[in-house]
RNA sequence: CGGGAUGUAGCGCAGUCCGGUAGCGUACUUCGUUCGGGACGAAGGGGUCGCAGGUUCAAAUCCUGUCAUCCCGACCA
């Protein structure tokens, strides 16, 4: 087969950028770092925004939605939110243009200065805390289990479509709790979220844990994370939860009475996942004959491509192609049969490998014969000749083998990528191959800096089932209790 | 904001050194043969050569300016 676009082994970067544009999920737009969403790309996303709405909404979440403009003096209010923040920004300073007399076109008028200037959220901690504080007074009010479905805005020097892009589409949840017990459990419980679904839904293994304080999130008293590791041996941070302690309560002055007649500050937690999450979709299991896709979020589960010379033959091979069809339907899976005459079936075949379509039937004149259908996974890019009877309950079983076939595959993929290093020469050129390496580390800022300089690497978590183990720090060879995880990240 | 490169048909590129009719691949249109892994043949349509000046009988090509994009850094979910 003619391949037209990169492999994997060539240039990582440049495979899963025409991978994007070709399966049709993405596209660069005319606004620089900003992506359109094509709709089959939408169609993912949109499924994944389905069930994780409804993992919100069965642990007690609701939705709202707060603006997309945030007064400058808000961000100032915490201190560590608005440092992890300023460099980014898209600000807001004029609400009116006008006609240019001299030049013609439109210039921004002069007279429309806003006296403060707006911010395009690029997270809605400080408008939904300083909503939240008119909404909590007592213990009643609590807890308070909001989620927001929004676009954000954070202006990247340099963009990647779905993984860095000036603009993108998330979920945050903010939560507000009357103990700290409380809060840490929500946080807890939401990364637990998140690592199902990557799991179950999105076949990505991932590791659960804990982020080191400067990888910490901006007002954060501590980052839960899951990570997963890409097909090139970067990682990728695919969700995130906050325990945002008090901090945000303080700097909103959100307090309620408690039981006892006492005012007291909130405890807060956010959480979040992105359309990045379509990159570590793409980045887990797509190869070189295009987008591989679990079949629980594709959009088009089976397709039928019927192979024949003339329409006569094309009326008999639709009959069965359609009986098929609805035999799949009334089990829940979406089938598209595929009989337009302008392509050719060589030409379909590849066209839904490049999509990631998970199963195919191909069926011709010498299966109508037979009795027989062709069917064809993507995981494995296997084929074989089956009773046409047994097709739709064959494809159903062959669905659920296929996306627990990729989620061991990529788990196989991960495990042999991970390891365990003892010394920095170690360090260092493991590092250059890429993967996950555990090593020890003395808990200093310092040490996680000097290491992230000399090789880029950074602690991608403190893993939750860390084994506790006696060692000395990789770098500075001090006294360490647990390896950390380390890697080149996205 | 530092370092490097590139702007020529929808997309991907050659042509620029050495000035002389605007090219190739692909996609597109029509007709015919094909159709079980991206078919083949024939005939067609499509370009202010990023933009603005300059040199010249003549500029995609030389000179000057300018704009834009991409890559490598810094930043980052």
């Amino acid at each position: 087969m003619a391949k037209n676009f990169s492999t994997r082994e060539e240039n990582y970067a440049q495979w899963y950028n025409e991978l994007v544009i070709k399966a049709d999920l993405a596209e660069n737009s005319a606004v620089r770092g900003c992506m359109v969403i094509k709709p089959y790309g939408y169609a993912i996303w949109e499924t994944m925004q389905g069930v994780l709405d409804k993992m919100f909404k069965d642990t007690g979440h609701v939705n709202a939605y707060f603006p997309i403009f945030i007064p400058k003096s808000f961000f100032s209010r915490e201190a560590a939110h608005v440092e992890g923040f300023a460099k980014e920004c898209a600000v807001v300073t004029h609400y009116r243009l006008k006609n240019d007399e001299e030049n013609g076109g439109v210039v921004v008028d002069p007279a429309a200065k806003l006296e403060e200037e707006l911010i395009v959220r690029p997270t809605s901690e400080t408008i939904i805390w300083d909503t939240y504080k008119n909404w909590i007074q007592s213990y009643r009010d609590l807890p308070l289990l909001i989620n927001q479905w929004a676009n954000v805005v954070r202006w990247e020097m340099r963009t990647r479509l779905f993984l860095r892009t000036a603009e993108f589409l998330w979920q945050e949840g903010h939560t507000a709790h009357a103990t700290r017990e409380e809060a840490l459990e929500e946080t807890q419980k939401m990364i637990d979220v998140y690592a199902d679904f990557a799991e179950k839904w999105m076949a990505i293994p991932v590791i659960k844990g804990r982020k080191s304080e400067s990888e910490r999130f901006a007002g954060a008293l501590d980052t839960y994370c899951i990570e997963a590791l890409m097909q090139d041996g970067k990682a990728l941070q695919a969700g995130t939860s906050h325990f945002l302690g008090q901090n945000f309560a303080k700097a909103f002055d959100v307090k309620y009475l408690n039981k006892e007649n006492k005012l007291e500050h909130v405890w807060a937690t956010s959480w979040g996942v992105s359309t990045r999450l379509m990159g570590a979709l793409i980045m887990t299991h797509s190869d070189d004959n295009g987008l591989v896709l679990p079949p629980k979020l594709a959009p088009t589960q089976v397709v039928i491509v019927p192979i024949y010379r003339k329409s006569e033959q094309l009326a008999e091979i639709s009959e069965a192609a359609n009986k098929i069809k609805k035999q799949l339907e009334a089990k829940g899976i979406s089938v598209k049969f595929d009989d337009r005459d302008t392509f050719k079936p060589g030409w379909k075949f590849n066209e839904y490998e490049f999509k990631g379509v998970p199963v195919r039937f191909a069926i011709g004149p010498r299966d109508l014969e037979n009795g027989t259908i062709e069917i064809a996974r993507r995981d494995t890019l296997t084929k074989e000749v089956i009773q046409l009877e047994d097709a739709a309950e064959k494809a159903e079983q062959l669905l659920e083998e296929i996306q627990h076939n990729l989620y061991d595959r990529a788990l196989k993929f991960r495990e042999d990528s991970t390891y365990k290093v003892d010394t920095w020469d170690g360090f260092k050129e493991q590092i250059e191959k890429g993967g996950f390496i555990l090593a020890h580390w003395d808990g200093t800022a310092e040490t996680e800096e000097k290491i992230k300089n000399e090789t880029k690497a950074t602690i991608r978590a403190i893993p939750f089932n860390n084994e506790m183990e006696e060692g000395v720090c990789v770098y500075s060879g001090k006294a360490s209790k647990q390896r950390v995880l380390f890697a080149r990240a996205y």
